[in-house]
DNA sequence: GATTTAATTTGACGCGGGTAAAGTTTTATA
DNA sequence: TATAAAACTTTACCCGCGTCAAATTAAATC
């Protein structure tokens, strides 16, 4: 009875309908006639048998998929944020394919190269920034569909949502200054990341306004880990002892974490009560930022906000075909989160 | 001059080479006579030329797509391991495709079931472990030449590579327990992971084999947040005071990172030196065990030998054409890192 | 019950490239 | 230089489905 359904010509002849309607089912089920609808999902039933996705996609102009690109998927930031987005697009009933970038600039490229590859109706991306190759980004994102998010880079990508980082400096700095002394401010020299530079910038307007002196400490060391980099900064800060302020505040989690380490093996007390030596925050809302020694007091992206403003801009952006009137922008604020280390 | 191409029809006009040629080209571009390779190749430089993927796929038996499925991407363990095998297809010509269960059994039914439609030549798959619909996998494997990694389940895909749970914990009780005081074992009570029982076991038949008095300590909570519940089950412990040993081997790192928070809260002083309280070590060599306070003594999976040899057995298996003589099972043992927790 | 409207069927073509057969040219071997 | 082997060209058909036009049928309206 359960012969082996080949293709969607045979599936027409096990259920009693046309091919074309059937064709028409798949594409939206709700426009065939109700009856014609039972007797397919009938058959459905008896011989699961689905249309090939590569000739399904060979003939539409536009697919179902829509591309993710993240810098760093090891980072549990974007790990978090991915996992939002991919489950709203699931929902939506397109099928989400997640890349990572690593950290490279020429996977970064193959990655668009690929994706330009499968036809997306969509792409989400978080590009590398600062090590991004722009002349390839500009030139994807005028073949495909994209909202940037998470890293702005100007005039690329019909849209860009993304944090306030004013408003992280704003809160943490409004914070540390009513509770104690003023921060100085901790960042990589070379930040893979735009969002740090616009960080620092917040930071010494933020503090100028308050007619307060700003402190910007610059540590070495490119790339991803930067765990490792704050925690050998931190180091050699700690060691030289010429902080210039008792308050820290990190650009961003993963510095600080690895800051903290270096407190703790320098024996320095973090945190705010009276007997602490220093006052440690930071910025991000990192996953792991309330298992940190002590725990990490910070400010945190919207996840939820972002990922889903981010997913329903796209879906926007597809539904006019592709182009907006204008480039949208998105800035969510920070939620300050107080905890021990400051 | 640059008119656009727009299938190989066109490209093989363009390239004065007859259409059949340019296909052999595609599939393997050492194929063809050199003269007619540089031929072709000369062409694609001015036209930029590329085969339809849809189309490709749908006439090819078999695809160069690779899929790798996790249970959980947020947890670095799994986002590093996957780092290294995505580079590894792309080097071999394959195309992988990354896929997270997020910790849910429908997730993970959902992600096999698009991954037949996909038609890989091969699956790479981390199952959730005790959450897995184990006769949804056994069908899967059946279809596709998978191989399992991280937690094996006995008789499902073509092989399985991963971690020698017993080299684990045979390297931390036999250095804790040569270094001071045995420890005590602390893990979850439900735990996701298989590797977490077979750890428990091996602590409990090495405690014997060394006539120890063992204490296994099974905290509650349930999912893959695992920090948290090493905190909130650390917390409970601390407060009760009725921690059996003053050394603990957990699990896994990630409730270490939980449950060293805990201790650094109730002013628990953790290290090996004689002022501390508590040693603590753990296992798994998460990337961020170097970062916690005090750093975590771990035994660390082999991250590269696994996805290198995990990869390698894939490679082979599609050669051989989807089947292994028999199922292959290849366990690397743990690499002992001495850091100051313990 | 006649008429309009919507849905379906039939038949056919196209998408872009895999692949096989038969004949032709090139290269390698002796 | 003759010969065999390898690579190529031409021709043709196939994959599985989208999609269109024309004809047909069913449902909805009055």
């Amino acid at each position: 009875m359960h012969k082996k359904i080949r293709n969607m010509a045979e599936f027409a002849v096990a259920s009693g309908i046309s091919r074309p309607t059937i064709s028409k089912y798949f594409n939206d089920p709700s426009s065939v006639r109700a009856s014609s609808r039972s007797k397919i999902e009938a058959a459905l039933a008896c011989f699961d048998y689905r249309p090939n996705i590569y000739a399904v996609n060979q003939n539409r102009q536009m697919t179902k998929n829509i591309g993710i690109v993240v810098p760093y998927l090891a980072d549990p930031f974007f790990a978090e944020i991915v996992r939002f987005i991919e489950l709203r697009c699931i929902d939506a009933g397109f099928a989400p394919s997640l890349f990572s970038s690593h950290g490279e600039q020429a996977l970064e490229i193959d990655i668009l190269d690929s994706l330009r590859a499968i036809k997306p109706a969509g792409v989400l991306l978080a590009p590398l920034g600062r090590e991004s190759d722009k002349a390839a980004l500009e030139s994807f994102c005028r073949h495909v569909p994209t909202v940037l998010f998470d890293s702005n880079i100007e005039g690329i990508g019909e849209a860009f949502i993304g944090s306030d980082n004013y408003s992280f400096v704003a809160q943490t700095v409004e914070y540390l200054t009513r509770t104690g002394e003023a921060p100085c401010f901790l960042e990589m020299r070379h930040p893979a990341n735009p969002n740090a530079n616009k960080r620092r910038d917040a930071y010494l307007s933020i503090m100028a306004r308050l007619q307060l002196e700003s402190h910007v400490i610059s540590i070495e060391g490119r790339g991803w880990r930067f765990e490792e980099i704050g925690h050998q900064g931190g180091l050699k800060l700690l060691e030289q002892n010429t902080l210039p302020t008792n308050t820290v505040l990190c650009s961003n989690d993963r510095l600080a974490i690895g800051f903290l380490a270096a407190c703790y093996e320098k024996g320095i007390r973090v945190g705010r009560d009276s007997d602490c030596d220093l006052r440690v925050a930071s910025q991000d809302g990192h996953p792991f930022s309330r298992f940190t020694c002590p725990s990490l007091t910070t400010a945190a992206h919207d996840y939820t906000a972002i990922s889903e403003h981010a997913v329903a801009t796209l879906f926007q952006l597809i539904e006019s075909g592709g182009r907006l009137a204008q480039r949208a922008e998105k800035l969510f604020p920070a939620q300050m989160i107080m905890r021990e280390s400051a």
